[in-house]
Parts: structure tokens; C-alpha cells; sequence
RNA sequence: GUGAGUGUAGCUCAGUUGGUUAGAGCAUCAGAUUGUGGUUCUGAGGGCCGUGGGUUCAAGUCCCAUCUCUCACCCCA
């Protein structure tokens, strides 16, 4: 027999850890549901063809791929299989692959099922996904999303929805967080009054690192990277205005930059309607995912606790292009549940009777009693109770002590003298005290 | 993909400069206790010391290889 080991990068969840889970996912589900997002969900496995060239050379390299029925190998690539060349091999060996992310899924969902779907169209999915990534401190090869989008439609009304989701999941989550916004536009305002509009990408991904490595390192990286000093200086001056009119007045002059601080002008109006009760800050040197992301992007970051972002998310032009779709305008925000639970876990918000779903445990003294039971158990399990009987005869120690590990709040003890008077014995675990009830008086007192 | 660590009972870990029969705590089971749990006490079961090779009279301990997991980087949630 060998020893039973976990896949890597996986876990199992114990009770406990089920039911705060799904505490967390219901609320978070539940202040979708409120905005008008409706569920969806898609299938683990999807097509090679759909997964690959979406998520860059690097996305690739992680894609779970699964091994095709059958004798295989009679389809294979031959002359891959003889160079040893893996990569080439895989794709005539496997057809079908473990979903990297919902977003994807999502965009080959709205294409295939466009004429049952109404535009815009708001959705919310909760699903895990997987990636063949070497895991290390809150990160796993299996692990959930859950990400709401809206597509079909440019309303910039939507971004601040969104951001209303993030302030009222975050707030009833009872975490603090800020919501940091920024807009594409921005970064390249501030690109092209730097006068480096075409080391676009170079500078967002060295100012992305700001909060990491500092104004020093950034700097330095910049000009590495190519980018005159002047420049660099220029634009780490600029980013460091963190007031959308001053900043207008350096970057108005460029059309992306213009078109940029109106949006986030209207924005910010339209979520301040909101009244949230979470801080929503301008932050120009956010500059995460600007692969995909074409105007507005926002990030959530705990404010009392050390972890990354909790959340991201952005504006996308063109989601379903890559599906034949083309003009499908969105946006999204993603909530890192993993880390969230994290947070939640380690700032102790979990409400500490989330664990107790059985009500009372039955516990027989002698044969004939465990007959009684099952009907004292039944009756009470139909008044929406949730109860359950020790299904045996055994040591009342054993019992008790069985009761007292499940973490059951009451027991109900039932030998021949209660059976014999019809007043059962309603035993209190964490007071210790016990009365003697009708059946009918102990349903209502555990109601 | 790059780098660093780790591996001894179901779990967390001791195990000295290599030296008799590899230990502890927790967990499990039984008893102290025949209608009352959390505490306590007693006892029991449980080990190819990750795997393969090497050095040695002698290896859990030293060397090599390999696998595993963990951590960091890349990337990302």
C-alpha cells in the first residue's frame, strides 16, 4: 500500500474550512446578485485551441494539458515525438485543457451563446481554476476565482458599480481596504509628455514595481531599459501627482490623457453617488495588466493587513476578439479569494458560529431507546432543526465525549425514564445545564 | 524556467564527535469511571529513518544521485 500523498499545489479543505468558504462566497455572490449579475458557469476542460496564444509565452508554459483517450500516441506528432520536441508533441496529443482562468472561458461563452444573452450583459462566476505553476506561499495549482464582468456596453456608469461591489463585498466582509483607480490613458499621457511614447510598455513595467523597489531602483531600471534620464525624471515627477487636476494640466495636451481624466472625472462623480464606505483613491502609478486593458483598472489592497492585492480589475475593448466577435467592450474586477480568506482568517472575521449546523445530537442509553430516538430525531429534523442521533449503545463517556468533539450545542439524553414520562433530558454542552422537556418544548426552544 | 532549503510514527518534531533494541508531544484505542463531555492519570498499538547507490567493523547521522515538499525569483490570484 503507498502512502496517500496530495497532487501538488492542492488541498484538501476540512469541514471547518468548507463552511467559511462558502460564508465567504455567499457574500460575495450575494452583493453581485444585488447589483444585477447573474451566474454562470463553464467547464473545467476546454478546447487547447481556446486556452493557447491567450495568455502570452509565459500562460502557455502553465497550461494544464490533458492527455487524449485511447491509444494516443497512434496520432502523434512523429516526428516530434522523435526530436523529443514536448511542446510540439503536446498539441497532437492533447486536445483538451484545464481552464487557466474564468476570463477566457467567458469571452468563448459570450460568442458561442450570443443570441441567448441580452446586452449588457452582467455576469458573476465563482469556479476554480488551474495552473501548472510552481507553488509557494498562497499560491496553488488548483485555486478559485471569482470575477464579475460586464460586456457590451462602453458606460462608464459600470466602473463605478463595480467599484460599489468592491466597497459593499469588502465592507460586509470587514475588511478595510483602499481601491486604488487609474486609467491606461493616464500612463500614456504621462508616456507621451515624457516624450517616450514608444517605451510605453518598458515604463509601465518598471513603475508598477514603485511601491517595491523604490524611485531609486525604478529610475535606474528605466534608463536601462533605454529611456533618457531626463525622461525618466519627468515621468517620475508626473507620477507622483496623485490629484487628477493638477495632474490634467501636464498631460490635458495629449489625447489619451485628456480623454483619460474625463473618464476618471466621471467616475469618480458617479461613485461618489454611491456614498461608499470604503476609500477610493486615485493612483496613477497602478499599472497592472495593461496587456488587456485598455481604459480605466483599478487594485484592492488590505489596509490592515501585509498581503498583495486583494482584487483587480479593468476596462477591455475587445474580450471576444480572439473569437471571431470583434467590438465587444467590457469590464471586470476579479476578487483574489485565496488571499482574502487569508486576511479574513488572520484578522480573525469569521463569525465564530458559522461551525455549529447541527442543533442537537440524540443520545440513546439502551436498545430500546435508540428506537425512540430515531422518531425523536425525525420529528425534530421536520421543523428544519438539524439534528442527528449516535447510531449505537455504547459508554455515555464515549457519547458525550463524541458530542462534545462535533462541537453540538445540545445533546438530548433518552433512557427508559424519560421514555417512560415523555420528558426528555435537554442537556446544554457549553453551560452544562440540563432540564427535563417535552418533545414539543425542546422544538421550541431550539428553534 | 532559475536559485535555496527540507524529508525520522497519522501530525509536529528530538535524535550529541557515526556506536546496543530510534524517542517525545499531539492524535487513535483501551482502562481508572455501569446515566453525564471538556481536565487528569495508567497502559497499548503504530517506523524499510523519502528512494537507490557508495564510504565504514558499524550509517537516521558522512558522500553521490534521484524524487518529494517548502520558500524566494520570474509570472501571477
Amino acid at each position: 500500500m503507498t502512502k496517500p500523498s496530495l497532487a501538488k499545489g492542492t488541498r484538501d479543505f476540512l469541514p471547518s474550512e468548507v463552511i467559511k468558504r462558502k460564508y465567504m462566497f455567499g457574500i460575495l455572490e450575494s452583493v453581485f446578485q444585488a447589483h444585477g449579475f447573474v451566474p454562470i458557469e463553464t467547464p473545467s476542460l476546454e478546447l487547447m485551441q481556446t486556452l493557447t496564444g491567450k495568455y502570452g509565452e509565459e500562460g502557455d508554459r502553465l497550461l494544464f494539458k490533458i492527455l487524449n483517450s485511447g491509444n494516443f500516441l497512434e496520432e502523434a506528432d512523429a516526428q516530434a515525438l522523435a526530436d523529443k520536441d514536448s511542446f510540439k508533441l503536446a498539441s497532437s496529443i492533447a486536445k483538451r485543457g484545464l481552464r487557466y482562468d474564468l476570463t477566457v472561458p467567458f469571452a468563448r461563452f459570450v460568442v458561442m451563446n450570443r443570441d441567448k444573452i441580452s446586452f449588457p450583459f452582467k455576469r458573476y462566476q465563482i469556479q476554480p481554476v488551474w495552473r501548472a505553476d510552481r507553488p509557494q506561499k498562497g499560491r496553488y495549482q488548483e485555486f478559485y476565482q471569482c470575477d464579475g464582468d460586464v460586456v457590451g456596453s462602453k458606460s462608464l456608469l459600470y466602473e463605478a458599480d463595480l467599484i460599489s461591489i468592491y466597497s459593499e463585498a469588502f465592507t460586509r466582509l470587514g475588511i478595510d481596504v483602499q481601491i486604488r483607480i487609474n486609467h491606461r490613458g493616464i500612463l500614456q499621457g504621462i508616456a507621451e509628455a515624457a516624450g517616450i511614447a514608444d517605451y510605453f510598455v518598458a515604463m509601465t513595467v518598471c513603475i508598477d514595481k514603485l511601491d517595491k523597489i523604490g524611485e531609486e531602483k525604478v529610475k535606474a531600471e528605466m534608463i536601462e531599459r533605454g529611456i533618457s534620464e531626463l525622461s525618466a525624471g519627468k515621468v517620475l515627477s508626473l507620477i507622483k501627482k496623485n490629484d487628477l487636476t493638477e495632474l490634467s494640466k501636464e498631460i490635458s495636451n495629449t489625447a489619451s490623457g485628456k480623454k483619460a481624466i474625463e473618464d476618471l472625472k466621471m467616475i469618480f462623480d458617479a461613485s461618489k453617488a454611491y456614498h461608499l464606505k470604503q476609500e477610493v483613491i486615485f493612483d496613477p502609478t497602478l499599472a497592472r495588466g495593461l496587456s488587456y486593458y485598455t481604459g480605466f483598472i483599478t487594485e484592492v489592497v488590505a489596509k490592515n493587513a501585509q498581503m498583495g492585492s486583494l482584487g483587480g480589475g479593468g476596462r477591455y475593448d475587445n474580450l471576444t476578439g480572439a473569437f471571431g466577435m470583434p467590438d465587444v467592450p467590457g469590464v471586470g474586477v476579479s476578487f483574489g479569494a485565496e488571499r482574502i480568506y487569508d486576511v479574513m482568517e488572520t484578522l480573525n472575521l469569521f463569525p465564530i458560529e458559522l461551525g455549529n449546523i447541527l442543533k442537537v445530537l440524540v443520545i440513546a442509553l439502551d436498545q430500546n431507546a435508540l428506537m425512540n430516538g430515531i422518531e425523536i430525531t425525525n420529528a425534530i429534523r421536520q421543523h428544519g432543526i438539524a439534528c442527528d442521533q449516535y447510531p449505537e449503545v455504547v459508554k455515555m463517556q464515549k457519547s458525550m465525549k463524541y458530542a462534545n468533539d462535533i462541537k453540538v450545542p445540545n445533546v438530548i439524553l433518552l433512557g427508559e425514564e424519560e421514555i417512560k414520562s415523555g420528558l426528555f433530558s435537554l442537556k446544554n454542552m457549553s453551560s452544562g445545564e440540563q432540564s427535563k422537556l417535552t418533545l414539543d418544548q425542546i422544538i421550541e426552544k431550539l428553534k
